[in-house]
DNA sequence: TCCCTTATTGATAATGGTTTTCATTATCAA
DNA sequence: TTGATAATGAAAACCATTATCAATAAGGGA
């Protein structure tokens, strides 16, 4: 598989959906697939603004909307009042799967992968029996542990 | 166990933590108690303007903020732009420990208990080996499911 | 390649949930 | 009962996100 046609595999997806390929919508999906951390609207602004000086917030938050909505990107919330976007793994992010540890205090965020593999089979356990228990088309999950982290419990 | 004790455990806590019991704490703990719902601090805000005409929105988000901290109540963020308040489970509440499955086209929240053992179970393995490795001391999780209810999928 | 329709954009105002401010009131230890 | 001070209500401030609107750009068709 050649370069071009792993980076423009977006293209297709959003053309399939019945949107128009613009260079602000390619430099926003790029910065989130060039970073592994948990980007607000405002970090995408300002990572973006470097390549793109003109671009506005409100393009960044109507792209985010659109890549949420067609599965491409995950929301968060950590409690800090802003969201968090994340690309979800694809073909061309080689990111593992994983979940959220969240200190109440500091905000910190901590991805963890261990013990991924028990939790993401007993999460498909379950969501085949909800989907079917309610009739539920379910299309994604978020697991996230609160706690104290070492760096504020010593304090 | 008398009433009265059943009435006045959450005091005792309060007091622990340094705070002052007062008539605004008690009926907004109380609202939470008698509800098996999700609510809003303006859901919270008007059930208790019946019992407590004066009572301002402010101390509705300073109390829950508190219970909140003290591990009495959850916040929860079911991404429709406001927080939702549940009482953690607890002596003078009988309710099963429940994750949430929510609609992300209608808004709607459905509780389960179902396959709650089995997640329980691993939870508490995989808290164990996180608060070991990344030094950690875990106070909750979240674990929700996102998708489309039976009720949009069909219209 | 050039139009033409219309989705997209940037700038900005508006929105609305939540937090802060501050003077007043209430709690509770002494 | 009293005094120190935490808690409260009303209102303003805050601030992430959304809506508005005129200008611009994408891309299908000629």
């Amino acid at each position: 598989m050649g370069r071009g046609r792993r980076d423009l595999w977006w293209q297709g997806r959003l053309r399939g959906c019945g949107y128009r390929v613009t260079a602000g919508r390619e430099i926003i999906l790029d910065a989130l697939t060039k970073t592994d951390k948990h980007l607000s609207a405002e970090d995408i602004y300002l990572a973006v603004r470097k390549a793109c000086p003109g671009i506005g917030l409100a393009t960044i938050y109507r792209t985010l909307e659109i890549l949420v909505e067609m599965g491409l990107v995950f929301k968060f919330d950590f409690g800090d009042g802003r969201a968090r976007y994340e690309l979800v793994e694809g073909p061309n992010k080689e990111v593992a799967h994983h979940h959220h540890l969240v200190c109440t205090n500091c905000k910190r965020v901590i991805d963890y992968t261990d013990f991924i593999e028990d939790e993401i089979e007993l999460l498909a356990k379950t969501e085949k029996g909800l989907s079917k228990k309610y009739n539920f088309d379910i299309k994604n999950h978020v697991i996230q542990f609160y706690g104290i982290c070492g760096n504020c419990s010593t304090k």
